[in-house]
DNA sequence: GCAAGGTGTGACAACGTTGTCAAAAGACAA
DNA sequence: TTGTCTTTTGACAACGTTGTCACACCTTGC
């Protein structure tokens, strides 16, 4: 900058002033400026700038997602930085892999370097932590999961009635013994879905046979096996119903290779690519990444703008999209 | 920094010395530093402290994808960042979705912000100016796709032998007319790979039939009318190979629709998620996101460590993996 | 007791920028 | 011409940090 101001032959303070387009400056000064600068390749230093502003803005936010290459974390990413682009705005972003300790390390990352807000899809259980970014404030966004020990906004699917639902379809079908095969209970969009199950059988007059139930299955492998043990042992399922997308898909591998597939009816939650061109197709309860994302960036730019307005909780609807797998009959 | 000092009774620069972890300041110094700067909450302002350093290092990198959301490029995103945490490094990501001026928009940002290095899928094709921030000391790095117009360090995908080695296994099985469905010309691997189909089938002196190739298929649908209007044409192909993920979706959907998919052989260069579980398997060339963001963070990080040896050009090998599509015979 | 050498600490300037305020230059009316 | 008002410009300090250098304090050896 100061070469510029010198090849320019002006202060400092008014090449500040044209790069930042600042009213003031005559016109005939600013093109010799822009000059200069085009000449030196000058390249405005940001932080540099938002050290010595007032409002200290790093033009930047930070993004802690489970895993950026997840389908459905990489949705979310996506509908934030199209929100944020438009304001100029960055997106740092990082994935926790579903640690407490690797959330709270990203965190802290992203606030040794100013980020302006936070979204996070939280991993963790205890978000009070958080209490000293928001003081210096940094505004807080939770997607996917709500926050604990925290009062902030928030924007979840509905995965109670979303799950109630499927289920619920299910026994429209005809069928009375339905499994349920469930991401991490410590997971909480997996507890209030599993918990959506119960109430729907409850609701339905159906007792819970704990012996359909498998908690805990992390990723395809695990659904998969746990699929394979449930409907080839005694008194089987006639229906099973998925709690994520991993897991669905490694219950229909299950099922395919059974031979089952068109005999065991399969709902799962949360949307696949190509289920719609398996055999049978798989009907699920699809989410809306992109309408989170979106309304959770929407938030948050409405907090750094100044809402100081009571912290909401958003709740995304859900849309079942049957395809025929859930509708197979017992 | 100046309220700790305050607190602990030292001089600001001792508790710069002991954020830093710098020796030369006694262990009961250091503890009353840290105890006072726990208790005020202090958060080291990194963007401050890298304007003053020497190297000026801000600990970010920026990452040009196509798109976030699609898997290829979040696989890239997410390996780059594994390396990158390692060494305290925090991840930008930007969506160009294949538009050349968004690209340079988001270099630009990026720039802006003193990121300390470049991964960048290319959309544009002049990359001459990325010379400003290279004498800037920026590192850059071409994932996906060769630079041009510029001599820099690049990671990609054995393109022509990956469609090679696809069409091969096609004319092994019998086939003689073997459509193409290629993504927008403009990009680098759609022409690459285009051109591995045209010398593959030279060498198997099979002639281009003009007819059974269509280029420029954007998304699904377009590949989807793209198949239909060719395999119910007069002279139909026998098998089809389609040059990119969605394209080979778009396909597998308009031969199953017409009721084809067990007689049309079909071979995709990228793998898909559950292409192992439609019916026929789909035979596909699959890459390696992964090796290819590693290999890229790696050498990135090299270069910032004061690597100076000639720009180099790195090749990811292609795996087939046959799943029925590609074995059909004709 | 003193010089020489090491260790721990702090004062000060500087990184690239912008907020504040004052001064210079121009515009206009009397 | 002068005085007043407005516009344009610049000098300076400050943002939070670290590099440089000097000083004070210890050892150690004679």
């Amino acid at each position: 900058m100061r070469e510029v101001a010198a090849l320019a032959k002006v202060s400092i303070k008014t090449v500040s002033r044209v790069v930042n387009g600042e009213s003031g400056v005559s016109p005939r000064l600013a093109r010799r400026v822009m000059a200069a600068a085009d000449r030196l390749d000058y390249r405005h230093n940001l932080p540099a700038s938002s050290l010595r502003r007032a409002d200290g803005r790093s033009a930047t936010i930070g993004v802690v997602l489970e895993d950026v290459a997840n389908p459905f974390s990489s949705a979310l990413q996506r509908s934030i930085e199209d929100i944020a682009v438009q304001r100029g705005v960055l997106v740092l972003a990082g994935s926790s892999d579903e640690d407490g300790v690797r959330e709270r390390k990203l965190v802290s990352a992203f606030a040794s370097r100013r980020v302006d807000g936070l979204v996070i899809q939280p991993a963790s259980h205890d978000h009070s932590y958080l209490l000293t970014e928001r003081k210096a404030g940094t505004a807080i966004v939770f997607v996917d999961r709500p926050p604990e020990f925290l009062d902030a906004d928030s924007v979840v699917t509905d995965n109670a009635a979303g799950a109630r639902r499927g289920v619920h379809h299910l026994v429209e079908s005809g069928h009375r013994r339905i499994g349920y095969l469930g991401d991490l209970h410590t997971i909480d969009t997996a507890r209030v879905r599993y918990e959506g199950y119960r109430a729907e059988l409850a609701e339905q007059k159906i007792d819970v046979d704990e012996r359909l139930v498998r908690l805990d299955l992390r990723g395809i492998e695990k659904a998969d096996a746990a699929t394979t043990e449930l409907v080839t042992g005694t008194q089987p399922p006639t229906a099973l119903f998925t709690g994520q997308n991993l897991i669905t898909i490694g219950a229909f591998r299950a099922l395919r290779r059974l031979g089952l597939h068109k005999k065991v009816a399969l709902i799962g939650f949360d949307d696949i690519l190509l289920a719609d061109l398996l055999e049978p197709g798989i009907t699920v309860i699809a989410q809306d990444p992109a309408a989170i994302g979106r309304t959770a960036a929407e938030i948050l730019f409405r907090r750094l703008d100044g809402d100081r307005s009571p912290s909401q909780r958003r709740v995304v609807l859900t849309r079942m999209i049957t395809r025929g797998s859930g509708e197979i009959r017992p």
